[in-house]
DNA sequence: CTCTTTCGATGCATCGATGTATCGAATACA
DNA sequence: TGTATTCGATACATCGATGCATCGAAAGAG
């Protein structure tokens, strides 16, 4: 309750509101045009707002996008989390594998958006190290999980410890969502992610082909 | 010498070479800024020509933008095919993902434009028709060298023929890219490639790390 | 319910980018 | 070398996007 030197600006309910609705509709715009040939008008329609609402919550429309990416990056990283945290303490690489694959090949249009958001970040190295954090992010639970369970089941040499095998899995994950956003098929992408995982965590002797 | 119903345009030498110039510089500025953010008059600029050059040339940055990935790409699918040739009948997988390696993760730029490009074929199906058949013939390539000595050394059965084999590595090769996106280190990137690629291309129990 | 503050809509001025039309210069061909 | 043709520079008109400044309306505090 204390004021805290700056006056804090009234709470207003109506002003999150119309922050989440730009957010959501500069997540359609920018999922079906791209960042890059997209206009605020453009995002402000969608929304059903005018430009004036638009400067009121943001200074441009980078500032947005970045908002943006990291709502949903976030939101990603815990259904993520969730998913490995669901079986006990063994890990079962087949379920873990089929539950953060449905996860992380969800959404396309978050793709997309998560690419365009690279392609931005490749640029501007203070974005970049954001995009980094949240990887590390990712790729910890991941080890984390990995490392866990690393008595039962025998990870590949090649790749080193837990932390070198979960690097492969992100990387997996970012080869699989180039193929997919190129042919859009999703299914086909889910399968051969899984594919590429079991290939990669499990040792080659140990899984054939159906 | 046939006149081919049209009147062939007098075979211009100094067009060719503003041509050439205009798609180097487009080259440099969309590798520094990103195709979103690039106007005409800046790759005119940077080619030493004025608008006028561009129109004679070109009818929109996008059919520059083609012109300049269909020209790129085609070099780079020359040098891999090279370097996959280069040795005998028998594959000797740790030469041939070395040379490889270096020529795929040769130049940073390259990468930033070629992800542009995968972001604008992501929303223009035509555009992506022709991505992915440049990929297709890129994973022949590979697929053609590991089938030409599937009988040497085993693949791993998780993936498949060679035919997955070769899908993995180019995914491979896509996941390693965006690693090396944001963090700058062409060196780490070619070593961790590597790696991978090798994790994938032996059994498990074949290939122990150093 | 009233009053004060904040939010968002509207109108305006500006700027940059685009595309075209025109004209002088460079080039190929005889 | 002369000449017809192409190439590219310049100038202009237009359009869309941006950012701001102003004002009415909505929402919280009393």
């Amino acid at each position: 309750m204390a004021a805290e030197g700056t006056t804090v600006p009234r709470v207003t309910r109506r002003r999150v509101r119309t922050r989440a609705r730009l957010l959501d509709a500069a997540f359609a715009v920018f999922a079906a045009k791209g960042f890059g040939r997209v206009s605020i008008e453009e995002v402000c329609d969608a929304a059903g707002y005018s430009r004036g609402a638009f400067y009121s919550n943001f200074g441009s429309l980078d500032e947005l996008f970045f908002a943006l990416y990291r709502q949903r990056a976030d939101l990603i990283a815990e259904q993520v989390a969730g998913a490995l945290a669901q079986d006990g303490p063994d890990l079962d690489v087949h379920a873990s594998v089929d539950r953060v694959t449905e996860v992380l090949l969800l959404d396309v249009d978050w793709l997309l958006v998560k690419t365009d958001f690279l392609v931005h970040a490749a640029r501007a190295p203070e974005v970049a190290r954001t995009l980094l954090e949240h990887r590390d992010r990712l790729r910890d639970t991941i080890a984390g999980r990995l490392a866990r369970a690393a008595g039962g089941t025998a990870l590949p040499a090649v790749l080193g410890d837990a932390d070198g095998a979960a690097r492969a899995v992100v990387a997996a994950y970012d080869g699989v969502t180039v193929q997919l956003l190129l042919d859009k098929d999703v299914e086909h992408a889910r399968s051969w992610l899984k594919q590429l995982l079991t290939a990669l965590l499990t040792d080659g002797s140990g899984t054939r082909q159906q």
